[in-house]
DNA sequence: TCGCTGGATAGACGGATGTCAAATTAGATG
DNA sequence: CATCTAATTTGACATCCGTCTATCCAGCGA
C-alpha cells in the first residue's frame, strides 16, 4: 500500500535448507540470526503468539498494548522488530493499526529444524 | 518440586504447542526466548549447522574452532550457550570433546512454527 | 613426576538491546 | 482550524552480550 518502508529484506536467504543440511554461509547465518534475534524476547514471542492465534488473523495494536505492563512505545518497538524480521506485517485502517503474521515466514522456519531421516539403513 | 530446574531446564515448557495455538504464558515465553536467544547469533547458528550436518553425528571441538576466525574461548562460550539451551550435548573422550545435536529439541522447535489449516472463509 | 595439548573459566571492555518519558505523526471529529 | 486519540519516533539510561587476554583444569605420554 502506501509507503510502508521496505526496511530490511530478510526474505531470501537461509530460509529453506534445514540446519542439518549444507553448510550455512556467513551471510546466510547472519540473516537467519536476525530472525531468531527477533524471536529471542519473551514479549515479542507473546506478541507473535497473540497475533498468530487471534480470531480473524488480525490483531489491533490497541489490544496488544493492553495485554502487557509496558508502555505503548515499548510495544511499538517490539512490533517493529518483528516486522523488520519479516514475521509480521501491519496495516493502518483509519485510526487503528492491525498486524498479522506472514505465514510463509513461519512455515519456512519450521523446515529449518527438520532432521534427515534418522537411522539410515 | 518436581519441576525444580537444575541449572537451566528449558526442556519442559513451551515446546510443543504451535505459536498459533493457545496463549503462551509469561514463563513459557521466557523459556522459549532463551532457546531463540541461543540461536540468535551467526556463529552459534553455523556451529549448530556444522554439528548437525557432520557425518557421524558428532563434531570435535578442535575441528569447530578452526572454522572461525575467533579465539578458542569464544567458541567454547558459544558452545556453552547452545548446550545450556538444550540444543546440543557434549561428551569428553580422552583428550577431545565431541558435541552432537539433541534431535528432540530441533524437532519440537519445528512444530512451533506449524500453522493451523488456513481457513479460507 | 613433569610437560604438553585440548578445552573451559574468569574478568574486562565496547557495542547492542529493552525500557521509559517526551515529542511527533496520522485520522477522526468538533 | 482546534483538539482528541492511536501509534510511532526520538533520545537517554541501565543492562546484557560477544569478544578478547589471561588463567585454570583434564588427559596423555615421556
Amino acid at each position: 500500500m502506501s509507503k510502508m518502508p521496505k526496511l530490511e529484506d530478510v526474505t531470501d536467504p537461509a530460509c529453506c535448507a534445514p540446519l542439518s543440511g549444507p553448510a550455512l554461509s556467513e551471510a546466510e547465518a547472519a540473516e537467519l540470526a536476525k530472525v531468531f534475534k527477533a524471536l529471542s524476547d519473551p514479549v515479542r514471542l507473546r506478541l507473535l503468539n497473540m497475533i498468530a492465534s487471534v480470531d480473524g488473523g488480525e490483531a489491533c495494536v490497541c489490544d496488544l498494548t493492553g495485554a502487557f505492563e509496558l508502555t505503548a512505545p515499548t510495544i511499538s518497538h517490539h512490533l517493529k522488530v518483528l516486522r523488520q524480521a519479516g514475521l509480521i506485517e501491519g496495516e493502518r485502517r483509519g485510526t487503528w493499526v492491525y498486524y498479522r503474521v506472514v505465514p510463509d515466514r513461519l512455515t519456512r522456519l519450521s523446515g529449518l529444524f527438520a532432521l534427515p531421516a534418522l537411522v539410515p539403513a
